[in-house]
DNA sequence: GTATTTGCAAATACTTTGCAAAACC
DNA sequence: GGTTTTGCAAAGTATTTGCAAATAC
């Protein structure tokens, strides 16, 4: 019904050290920045693996995959939808927990025809530690 | 003062060729499709040049490029800040003009501290042609 | 016991880049 | 005339995949 395959997804032991470690942080890690925090637990886990359990859990819906036009795609350990932010300075990705403009969705519904299901939010803008730096700068 | 290169940007018959293109239609073309369009009127364009251009008009704001993770970029004609949405059972990308929502970006300065800069909207969903297509198979 | 998963290495997909020749202003 | 841009081909980067061995249940 939907499309999702009907495989049982074991419980091995690089599955669940890559999901520890991932909601471990809010940092929105890389596939290698991950693959470079659970290597500290499990020195023998190859790359492909972590591509594919990543890969696996976030068509489960147990984490997100999330794109912000860099090369490499993000992960996010919390599985709720939520608005991000990333700064344009050094990069880095946070989360961003207002409340979901659920009326943002009638007014495209409205506009396009299309059955919503669902939206996301990415904010750009300078964090904290880049916007002191540059003003120390002067 | 704002990082752009100073470079003098010359009209080459590429560059013109590639704007007009994609002024044309509002379907966000990949880079590819871009090649394919631009490759009627100019046979012995490279893809390269049809990247390197897509790449310095939008870094030059005259385009804009987007990301809504397939494995291609997408590029829009349309400069001007605006929401968009996918069909997850198509992959085609339509803009949503509706106005862009100026609170959000105050919501999400108050929440982060960040000095926010913009905002983008991406909504998911199944357009009308999808929609329709699923209703006629009962 | 059997289907899933792993490590490894090779393959793939998209994009970028070096370079000499051509084109633009 | 000097700088930018092009076509071509090769390289780069991120991700996916085939396969035999190992593992989970």
């Amino acid at each position: 019904m939907t499309g999702k395959k009907n495989k049982v997804m074991r419980l091995t032991s690089q599955r669940k050290v890559i999901l520890e470690e991932l909601r471990k942080v809010t940092s929105h890690p890389t596939a290698t920045e991950i693959y470079d925090m659970v290597r500290e637990r499990l020195p023998r886990i190859s790359l492909g693996t972590v591509y594919r359990n990543l890969e696996l859990l976030s068509s489960n819906a147990i984490i997100q995959k999330l794109d912000f036009g860099e090369a490499q795609k993000r992960f996010d350990g919390n599985p709720e939808p939520h608005y991000h932010i990333s700064c344009s300075e050094c990069g880095r990705v946070d989360d961003i927990h207002i409340p979901l403009n659920r009326e943002l969705e009638d007014k495209a519904a409205d506009y396009s025809g299309y059955e919503i299901s669902g939206h996301h939010v990415e904010f750009r803008g300078v964090c904290p530690n880049c916007r002191d730096k540059a003003a120390t700068r002067h």
